[in-house]
DNA sequence: TTGTACGCGTTATCAC
DNA sequence: GTGATAACGCGTACAA
């Protein structure tokens, strides 16, 4: 158990520095001493102390993740795909939670992981925000996800586009009076939400189609929300025909609303979702979808680049999204 | 940004000692010293080096938490309720995720942690798999979620219970032939697994009906498993009327198979899933429902409290399952 | 190629 | 209540 990089030493009959140079593979250590030292561990089941190491070499071994959620469909699958490629490396993944609602006195994700990890990385949050402003404040390597920023390393979906197609889909069938189920109250700064509403707006106005304020209503991002904002956009005088929900969580929730009032999706009212939601395709629900996992394999990779290879030029990298057209939004045949 | 111990030890006119016990808040230190002591550190944004306390102190701050999947609903959700309270602590959560299909030149979790961690947490993994196995060797505070294991502190639902409650919710709607979509192929002595299967089994024979093992399918826990095991007892010379999944995502994929077959759940095939999927509600699915995020909040309470109090009794703590009776298990009144 | 010796930043054990 | 100082376990110049 408490064994130390001196037992190694002793057992294999070397000095403490050939044991640390054996066991990390540095060259300069003669290949049969190498095999015996590694033997040795082995059979002590040796690992070095994290700690000790770090201390010494300034390394942590450490990548902080911080993300709004854990459990949400879009935040869980991001963290398996950052997951899978960390695995590979020897950096160990420190999960931090910014709770939603701003708690007072937490304590701020860089504070608490600065001298823990090595680099970062941001699942989804807004970039200017204060927690996420310090952590870039660091200097140290962040890798954001979901979201750019000037000179960061990011990798995300163009969420404009992404609002644009899914917008014009629903122009193509036919549709004039279509409603938003944005996420929250206000415009928030936050990139997805404000870009996918950027997009309708675009592909709305290049129609020549009017956006009714009182076609927009906040879901926030919830299947609950989702199903209020459909309830409240029945409710005005002159109801849409469709609804572009800027999450499928959202578009889920319209789904139960609609059928609340016995109204059939897609024949009755359109719905069109956004990010490829598993369930989507078993609801039947047309969604803009996007590579979620993937998202988070590329940023890890993109971190791991950047520690090993500290001057590497920062890249943005933008993946593709697809529309997958289902019943949801086409009206069927009577 | 490189600051230590002793900048804030000058600045503030006393010495490291003083300073980590201010810092700390050990009872012996004039309360003016520590306040004067926490505004030096907090105008300098000092923190302490987590390595270097822990190879001081021998407390690394950190707690494992063990999941086989990352991404999946039910494994997700506990992490939340994890996360949620150790973030409350002054513990870091380093995930780690110990692959599906075993890989074979991967790092076992328990030689990979040890150093890292104070504890462990181990969401719904076999406690004789070789990994927890090694974990529990350790001899470090373990939590097990999902499971229970003798001298071993755990937090789980009765799933014998859930099994035999799903099942009898379906004899007593009338049902004779009824099928159950387990999980693996082969009897897994994954616990959940085999007692939700146990349970069906009970409650089978407990009604005097058979279980025919032509009605036995595996779905390997997934939406495409559940919608594949579902197709092979619709093929079946005698299908069954009524199919218990031993998870909501595997009756989701049921559903699917059904319809696909222009067959109406509940009123064609009564299906009853199992985990309290939040879009079990929204498809009119039938399940027991699990306390997920209440199952990480508790184990991960349990674990603080080991940590803290290292001569606490071990505990096995059981949370109630409710059954959520919806239209898939009800025959629509015709 | 290998060994020696120092330093990393903090905590704990003593004295005072 | 406070201050010196010796660990803690490892990486790494530097010397051999």
């Amino acid at each position: 158990m408490g064994m130390t990089i001196r037992d190694i030493a002793r057992e294999a009959g070397v000095s403490t520095a050939t044991v640390s140079r054996a066991l990390r593979g540095l060259p300069n250590v003669d290949s049969a001493t190498r095999d015996r030292v590694r033997a040795v561990a082995e059979r002590l089941d040796y690992v070095a102390s994290p700690a000790a190491s770090q201390l010494a070499s300034g390394r942590s071994g450490g990548v902080g993740v911080i993300t709004p959620f854990v459990a949400r469909w879009y935040f869980a699958n991001v963290l398996s795909g950052v997951e899978r490629v960390l695995q590979r490396s020897d950096l160990d993944l420190v999960l931090f939670a910014v709770g939603d609602s701003d708690e007072p006195h937490r304590v701020p994700p860089a504070r608490r992981l600065r001298r823990r990890v090595e680099g970062f990385l941001v699942i989804a949050l807004d970039p200017d925000s204060p927690d996420v402003r310090e952590v870039r404040a660091l200097d140290m390597p962040v890798t954001l996800i979901g979201a750019h920023h000037e000179r960061t390393n990011s990798v995300a979906i163009d969420d404009v586009s992404g609002g644009r197609i899914a917008t014009q889909h629903l122009i193509n069938q036919g549709h004039k009076r279509i409603a938003l189920i944005s996420g929250r109250q206000l415009p928030s700064p936050f990139s997805p939400e404000w870009d996918r509403s950027r997009g309708f707006t675009e592909a709305m106005e290049q129609a020549g189609l009017v956006v009714d304020p009182d076609l927009i209503a906040p879901g926030c991002f919830t299947v609950d929300g989702g199903e209020a904002a459909m309830a409240a956009l029945l409710a005005v005088p002159e109801p849409p025909t469709a609804v572009f929900a800027i999450s499928d969580e959202m578009a889920f929730g319209a789904v139960r609303a609609l059928r609340r009032q016995r109204l059939q999706p897609g024949t009755d009212v359109a719905i069109v979702g956004f990010d490829g939601h598993e369930l989507s395709d078993l609801l039947d629900i047309t969604t803009v979808s996007q590579p979620v996992v993937q998202l988070g394999a590329l940023a890890a990779e993109a971190l791991l680049e950047v520690l090993s290879h500290p001057h590497t030029a920062t890249r943005q990298i933008q993946l593709p999204t697809q529309l997958m057209v289902r019943g949801s939004s086409i009206a069927a045949r009577r």
